[in-house]
DNA sequence: TCAGTGATTAGG
DNA sequence: CTAATCACTGAG
């Protein structure tokens, strides 16, 4: 919590987030993302892209190759960021989601102004220290609902092409229906 | 199309 | 310790 209160009574709550992935998913195009930098600089971007990411069975997901260090936080109960560099260069933002020992992630791919995963954490100064973040009570990052609703379309995710025909082809990419 | 870049992971 | 991998980006 921030301590005020307007912006606590937006906020989106612990509970968003513990349910499955794919019930979670499809609601975030069309979330605002707040990153706040200090009590002056708040900066507000509508979510546009996501990804879904599901469970040990998936081979698209990284907790497929089992509980490691890295993997951990996707073990934890809905309501967590999972943070990771990729390719040495970019930091990739995840929210974790569905109940405790079912490893599930939402990877935020794009948002409003900043198009792309490693573009958006660049710009928004998102690195391995918001590994473990708590949306519901952290001060730099959160989720608030927006005032109008959006229309949503689903595709297959991107960059997987390691994980088989089966997962490839799943449809578990949503982005926002204006933004193609 | 393809190089850049470095943490993470499995394996010796 | 080594080496392969990688949920990407930007230049050509």
């Amino acid at each position: 919590m921030t301590g005020n209160r307007e912006i606590d009574r937006k906020r989106i709550g612990a509970d968003f987030f513990v349910r499955d992935v794919l019930e979670v998913a499809p609601e975030l195009p069309g979330k605002i993302l707040v990153r706040r930098f200090s009590d002056r600089i708040v900066s507000r971007h509508l979510i546009k892209e996501v990804e879904a990411y599901r469970g040990v069975e998936d081979l698209a997901c990284h907790a497929s190759k089992g509980r490691t260090e890295r993997t951990e936080i996707m073990f934890h109960k809905g309501g967590k960021i999972y943070v990771y560099l990729i390719y040495g260069m970019y930091w990739m933002l995840n929210f974790v989601t569905g109940e405790e020992n079912i490893p599930q992630a939402v990877l935020i791919r794009g948002v409003e102004k900043f198009d792309g995963p490693g573009k958006l954490t660049r710009e928004l100064k998102i690195d391995n220290s918001f590994y473990g973040e708590d949306l519901a009570s952290s001060k730099r990052i959160w989720l608030e609902d927006p005032d109008e609703t959006y229309d949503i379309i689903r595709t297959r995710r991107i960059g997987i092409e390691y994980a088989g025909e089966y997962w490839k082809n799943r449809e578990w990419r949503f982005v926002l229906k204006d933004n193609c």
